[in-house]
DNA sequence: GTTAGTTTGTCAACGGCGTTGACAAACGTT
DNA sequence: AACGTTTGTCAACGCCGTTGACAAACTAAC
């Protein structure tokens, strides 16, 4: 009963994920996803509550395409890089929503996926519960809080990022040699490459501590 | 030469960490700015470039709090640590700022003091430049992003914490066996303790990693 | 001492944002 | 045919950051 209806959550949630997608995040406002859909912004409202509420289901839609299956011959730390790394991707592109459930665990389906497939991968090889509880709540801090740093840069274009590195690093350089003599020794390495590429240095760096304690039990 | 200022870049930064201090940082807009300091909203754009430019000196304010001196007679390993736990301590303590710190670098004076004592540690240690400007990025990825993670829930009752932490573990251990059992089994150790002997944890694990760089050269 | 130039704060306004409440259209039910 | 309900439309509210024209208040030059 009632007026039928031409929108429903679905098709909303897809056309501000193809927004999102296309335009970047900065474009997911009522009033352009309401151009999108090709109705009255408004008429949105009766399909979410509010707009945190459609962010969410639309990050929940971008949490889907996190792959966490392990590939064929793969050891478990390659396994748990591929999975922290698909993470971080997923996360990137959905920067604002990232804060919001980096807050807290969402603890829906998708994350519930992506922390077993984990903990399997750490109980395959041979850590202690503890052991592994501990180890994946540093993957995860590391991996979901560099996300939620790098996210606002990463929604802009390569080249504006790459300026942005260049400059601070510049920066870093121009200090006084005798006040951050460290600093300006350093500066020609920090910010180097992409941010992607310093997560998975730091990745590695705590792949090998965590490594290390397989050895120790 | 000119009509007399009766605002400053310094008044103005004091009235907007006032500002936050009190109110949160959603409360530091410019037309409520304007009003705190007694004086037309617009007339900030006489002293700041943009609104960011603002945010980035009010952030780098509240990191003169963070202490990087080292103690006597500390490894450069302890000092590193301490300086990552007072970096995350003073972000936590101002929940509602680390979102706006953690989004880029403020740049700034004390920012450019905290990194300069960890590169110095690092240096001291014995690291090459990029090895140093790497474990100086994992570092601050770590500390920086579990400190916008938790921020949130660090900002409420240690009851509710301990409560939300509860109801959390519960959530995995009620999972299905079948369907998820490296989290049903794990689920005794997860998000146990305190977030901050989390991130303890992840930081030594890390730093595990980090050293065992050290002595491949 | 008047004039010119410069700095600084004021004012009105622009275009954007999320959100609300009144209203009209289109349906199933009575 | 009348009714109640659902759904989209419309105008408007109060925010937001930011801009450009303008007035006030000072210094420097003549």
């Amino acid at each position: 009963m009632g007026r039928p209806a031409t929108l429903s959550r679905g098709s909303i949630i897809a056309a501000a994920a193809l927004l999102v997608r296309e335009h970047g995040v900065e474009a997911l406002t009522v009033r352009r996803l309401g151009e999108a859909v090709g109705c009255d912004p408004t008429a949105l409202y009766r399909h979410f509550e509010t707009m945190a509420d459609l962010e969410r289901e639309v990050g929940d839609r971008f949490l889907r395409a996190v792959d966490v299956r392990a590939r064929e011959g793969d050891d478990w730390r390659a396994t748990v890089r591929r999975i922290c790394v698909r993470l971080r991707r997923v996360q990137l592109r959905q920067p604002r929503l990232a804060a919001l459930v980096s807050a807290a665990p969402t603890r829906l389906a998708n994350e519930m996926r992506i922390t077993e497939a984990l903990l399997r991968e750490l109980d395959r090889a041979g850590f202690a519960g503890d052991q592994a509880a501990t180890a994946y709540h540093a993957l995860i801090e590391l991996t979901v809080g560099s996300a939620a740093i790098d996210a606002p840069l990463a929604s802009q274009p390569a080249g504006t990022r790459r300026r942005t590195y260049n400059d601070w690093r510049r920066e870093y350089a121009e200090l006084s040699p005798t006040e951050s003599p460290a600093s300006v020794a350093a500066a020609d390495h920090l910010y180097l490459g992409s941010a992607d590429s310093r997560f998975e240095a730091a990745l590695d760096l705590l792949l090998d501590g965590i490594s290390a304690q397989q050895r120790i039990h």
